[in-house]
DNA sequence: GCCAACGTTGGC
DNA sequence: GCCAACGTTGGC
């Protein structure tokens, strides 16, 4: 299937990496708990759109692989969870709060594409990740923007 | 650990 | 609806 969109989701190593997806080949993202993130994820991806792994707090910091976006939006179920920092008192089963998508691991790159080195590319000086103060956990990624960071992986 | 930037909460 | 206080994100 051909990507029509694109898009990065950031994550903390420490707590689910790439190496993690790859191991479970499929996950569902969850726990995004800022409202526009959360419109990119229920309304605006779509299956088939390709997604970068963003490694955040991290040594390095940086896009480490593509996954794959799967199915429908999905109430996310760690909204429902009383007592842990998930839990959404405002949510309920018919009016859930929070989304999520299955993430299909598609490839690791040989090479974190760091930080930095995004900071330094020209073409990507536009990037929405790199906007000043920008925290988006799920953003929209150009398509240019994507290709240019897929051939800075490989080069 | 520091701190800039941003989002959320809650008093009024 | 305003906005100060507080909490969180995330690079360094």
């Amino acid at each position: 299937m051909m990507a029509e969109k694109y898009w990065l989701v950031k994550t903390e190593p420490s707590v689910y990496s790439i190496d993690d997806l790859r191991r479970d080949g499929e996950t569902l993202w969850d726990r995004v708990r800022n409202h526009q993130a959360k419109l990119f994820l229920r309304d605006g991806m779509q299956p088939g759109d390709a997604c970068f792994i963003y490694h955040s707090n991290a040594h390095p910091t940086g896009v480490v692989g593509v996954a794959v976006v799967m199915g429908v939006a999905v109430a996310d179920p760690t909204q429902f969870e009383k007592g842990t920092d998930g839990f959404e008192p405002r949510a309920t089963r018919e009016a859930a709060v929070w989304w999520a998508r299955r993430l299909k691991w598609k490839g690791r790159f040989a090479a974190c594409v760091e930080l930095a080195a995004l900071r330094n590319e020209p073409k990507l000086a536009g990037m929405r990740l790199l906007a000043r103060g920008n925290r988006l956990s799920v953003m929209p990624v150009e398509k240019f923007e994507f290709h240019c960071i897929e051939q800075m992986a490989k080069a």
